[in-house]
DNA sequence: TATTGCGGTGGAAGCGCTTCCATGTGTGGG
DNA sequence: CCCACACATGGAAGCGCTTCCACCGCAATA
């Protein structure tokens, strides 16, 4: 057995003839030190292949260095999605720029004590949950107040930061009707996400305006629901003429089941997504839907963690319809 | 001033009336405590909301509890790439199944010392670095062998995982060729990436073969590019009458500038990609291109860190060509 | 009743680092 | 020539935690 171990402060200390004190001085470059003390532990740094431990340096400066990113829900399909794609650049954007890193947790939908695992302690610099559900964002510990805030529906002591899908829902909806739509079918998102109910919500309201009778199913956000879905709601309702998915992932599978089915979109029926991904403008039909300012949420979100900014408001970002080709 | 200091676990053994070391074994499950402190140290953890430090029981414990996965390149180019989001996931879930966490890192291109600075000592249980280019590679610290993994081109010292561009290149370029194509036109990936030098290579040869002449356009794996490229290679070369790019993303781009351009795909040109990624089949025409076993490869990559498999040797993985309707 | 054994417990050491503080060493001015 | 002052330096404390070890009391055995 070769010993192997990596160097310590007390290696370099050592090796460069001065003391643990002044290596570190010299190493952090913060305090004073001689040109002389300076090269020979930057040599010994070097000869050594010494790294500091993170662990050990956070213990003491208690600086809290890292913004952890939860995001719940399964995992697959989670990141096939461009959306959380973007929260995750936008927030590790705000993370660089203060030097703090990241960490990225993927969490199971039904272990709500899996939040509060995650908030271990003191070296986190704060936490921002992606569509979190209400039971798992109580779990969160106090005096982890102001260190954390949520993407989407947040609770009294969580601050949110959200799109506005009630308004958004409705422009698209009005769009449709506008458009001389009077059939609407509204592929939902998950049964469990507290956002989709205002959503939702919208939907039934400007149908009971325009005395349309919903047609709901359920979705997932995902592009192979999306295509389920769609079928399913031809067969359980011939005669629609727009779809209104909750997400582009979806819609993006609606155009494709329908595609199958050999319904001509937008002739026979339009779509309409939510959120305006890349691949919207990419898809043909080129996707008709409602952008998101989705990289502001996320930035705002993960600024307000790592300011430890209090206050539990919840702060709704519009939704904004892009008409393409589909609807 | 309020005080608000967090709780520490002498907080929690005062409050309970046990010793630190009692309080400590019952929180983490280790060693023997009886029903009583059990008891009164779980009351008194969630009495005072306390929660561990990471950094703390980390220092103590050696025990390297991060798989930190490292992307370089730019970042917002980066994540709009499903084929990241899908290393990320994977490596993702093998962290997750040894408990390790995972933190995630943008690095910018031009900075090779960051590769090191990340390595911040034995907080770390491994390191992925994805689209590495070689010199940054070369300055990771040395101790850390057998800890350091590349998804893409690694060096002598860093075992690399990643899937074989040439012979999936030499797939795709022959299949335009026995389709009828005789004016390939290539649109490469950024310059800095390794991996490119080999499918090019492969382009290059089967033209020589069949008596083409090579058009080359630079690329950077993203939509956008595509849609320029497109128009750049119809321009200098009007006659093409295939285009392939070396990423799904990009050829994308390329059937969307086509498609401006009033071109006919696959009538008057054909497009192929490689990666598969999963908008490949949403595509109208859908997209040919060549899939390759992504998750299997960060899979591995973070398996053989996580279990500081030594050696470094360059494994490299099918790309097997999918057959759509865009060629 | 004297011995063994064992589960439960607290004291204390120490993980690798930063930083306060006291101590040296060299320079300038009085 | 001596004092003051800066600057560089090392000693030592301590961050919050785990874990070794010695210890205690109690039940079971001889």
């Amino acid at each position: 057995m070769t010993a192997e171990r990596t160097a310590t402060l007390d290696d370099v200390a050592r090796a460069a003839g001065v003391s643990r004190a002044t290596a570190s001085r010299v190493i952090t470059g913060q305090g004073p030190a001689s040109p002389r003390a300076r090269d020979r532990v930057t040599a010994a740094v070097t000869a050594l292949g010494y790294v500091p431990d993170a662990s050990a340096r956070a213990l003491v400066t208690r600086t809290g260095t890292r913004l952890a990113i939860a995001v719940i829900g399964h995992s697959a399909a989670v990141l096939d999605d461009p959306y959380v794609g973007r929260v995750l650049t936008s927030a590790a954007h705000v993370a660089a720029e203060r030097e703090v890193g990241v960490s990225l947790h993927w969490l199971p939908l039904d272990d709500p004590g899996s939040l509060a695992r995650l908030a271990d302690g003191r070296g986190l610099g704060g936490l921002v949950v992606v569509n979190p559900t209400r039971p798992a964002l109580e779990t969160v510990p106090r005096g982890l107040r102001g260190r954390v805030a949520a993407v989407g529906v947040g609770t009294r002591d969580v601050p949110s930061f959200d799109v506005d899908n009630r308004a958004g829902t409705d422009g698209v909806v009005r769009h449709l009707v506008r458009t001389g739509r009077q059939r609407i079918a509204m592929v939902t998102g998950p049964s469990w996400l507290p956002c989709c109910d205002r959503a939702v919500e919208a939907y039934r309201q400007v149908l009971h305006e325009t005395g349309g009778e919903p047609r709901l199913v359920q979705g997932d956000f995902t592009a192979a629901r999306g295509a389920d879905a769609a079928i399913e709601v031809m067969k359980r309702w011939p005669d629609t003429d727009a779809v209104f998915a909750l997400s582009d992932l979806t819609a993006l599978g609606v155009l494709d089941g329908l595609h199958a089915l050999g319904v001509r979109v937008p002739g026979d029926v339009a779509v309409a997504g939510f959120d305006d991904i890349a691949f919207a403008g990419l898809s043909r039909p080129a996707l008709t839907t409602s952008t998101h300012p989705v990289e502001e949420i996320a930035t705002a979100a993960a600024t307000s963690v790592l300011d430890r900014r209090d206050g539990a408001r919840a702060t709704f970002y519009p939704s904004t319809l892009v008409v393409r080709d589909s609807a």
